[in-house]
Parts: structure tokens; C-alpha cells; sequence
DNA sequence: TTTTCATATCGTAATATTGCAATCTGTAAA
DNA sequence: TTTACAGATTGCAATATTACGATATGAAAA
């Protein structure tokens, strides 16, 4: 074995753990950062401001897309990348639901 | 290569890309929501809840503590686990403010 | 003390992630 | 067209994660 098994699990919760897990990386929250800090969001710039190749970032911003967390559409010679709200709200949403749950600890 | 180069961000971006890791795993999500379920947090009831072996159950319990998400105590023979509100709201604090700073696309 | 039960840890195999150089692709300028 | 540039993709090495059987640990019950 060694592979996660998904299909034991809900699609709820690998929805909320696909999020999460796209996040799970310095190098991706960075990359949110830079975006949220910018009207013009060209990959370019995010390269520049990141300590890693221009590979990895590609790649990193692949993991961002394929989760659904940013959208990527080009736009002449570059490519603009832009948070998409509503899957970001998703974990936002179970994590507050959780937060509500949560009870004093009875141990 | 092929270790994150988690020396190269903030402290602040390893800490929030930890706790979301922790919660990249559909496993994990499944075991804080049977602790948010129960009054009572007891190690076995998760290991029955979930379709894990007791050694991988005990793995993720353990990443989540790492994260500082839960915190186990000791009680007699069996383990409380519950989780800790505050790291929780690290990263709920992180979504809330992109949330906030999240601008119209132009592209 | 021995047994039993709950959980942690170890060892190991399978698989996934991270990072980068090199290369490919597609667009716009020359 | 050729050139140049922005990004994506490929291939590969290093490392990390996931899963589980087996075993260790530690506390209460017998």
C-alpha cells in the first residue's frame, strides 16, 4: 500500500482535504499572497518574487488550479491568475462550522 | 533535490501551509469530525469510525498533534484527544483576511 | 503478578511530492 | 519567417507520505 485511500472517504471530505492539501505547501501560500497583493496577476511576477524555478512555481500553480483554488486564463503573451472565491469559501465554511462545534474539553 | 525548501518562507507562511496540511487527508478530516461529534473523544471510538487500521489511525492522530490541531491527554487507559481552538484559528484568520483582500478579477 | 486492553512505535513497501534543468508550445514583436 | 519571451511539460533524483502488520508500552482489571 501507500496510497491514500479516497474512495473510503466521503467526497465532502476529500473536497475539504484536496483544499486544504493545496494549501499545505510555504511555497503556494506565497503564491496566494502575491496574488491578493495585485490587481495584474502575471505568473511572471510571481516567479520573480518566489526563491524557487520557474518550473516549480508552474508546478505549484498547477496544484492551485487543479484543486480549483485559482482559475488561470491567458491573456495575450501572459497568463492572469486569480483566486477563485468560491471554492476557497468551501474549507472557510467547514472550518467555521467546526469552529462552532468545538466544545470545552471535558479531559 | 526534492525536500521543501521550508527555510526559504516566513515563518508565518510554514506555519499556516503546516496546519493545512494537516488537514490535506481526508482520514484527518474525518477524525476531527468525529471528535467534533462527540463530548467524549476517546482514541478507539475513531479507530471503529473509521475505515483505517488502529497503526494508520494512530499516524494521523499523531500529524494533527504535530500541527498542534489536537491535543491528547491521558486518561487512565484510554487517550482524550480534543481539539485546540487557537491553532485552529491560525489558519481560519489566514482565509478570512484573502478572503477579504479577494478583488474582482480584470482578466 | 499475569492478563487484557488502548494506543504508540517500528519496519517496510507502495506511492506521492518537491525541485530543477532541459525542452516544448504558443504568442507577439522584429 | 525568424526571434524572443512567457509559461507549461517532461524526466529524473531526492525525499515525504500513506498504509499496515508486528511489536512495544503502559495502565487497569483479574
Amino acid at each position: 500500500m501507500g496510497a491514500s485511500k479516497t474512495d473510503q472517504f466521503s467526497d465532502q471530505q476529500n473536497k475539504i482535504a484536496s483544499i486544504a492539501k493545496a494549501l499545505g505547501h510555504p511555497a503556494r501560500i506565497a503564491i496566494l499572497e502575491v496574488l491578493l497583493s495585485k490587481n495584474d496577476c502575471i505568473c511572471n511576477d510571481i516567479v520573480d518574487e518566489l526563491p524557487l524555478a520557474q518550473a516549480t512555481v508552474s508546478q505549484h500553480l498547477r496544484e492551485l488550479k487543479l484543486a480549483g483554488i485559482i482559475k488561470g486564463s491567458v491573456s495575450g503573451k501572459t497568463i492572469c491568475y486569480c483566486i477563485d472565491e468560491a471554492v476557497f469559501k468551501t474549507l472557510t465554511d467547514f472550518l467555521g462550522h467546526a469552529t462552532i462545534q468545538i466544545q470545552t474539553c471535558k479531559c
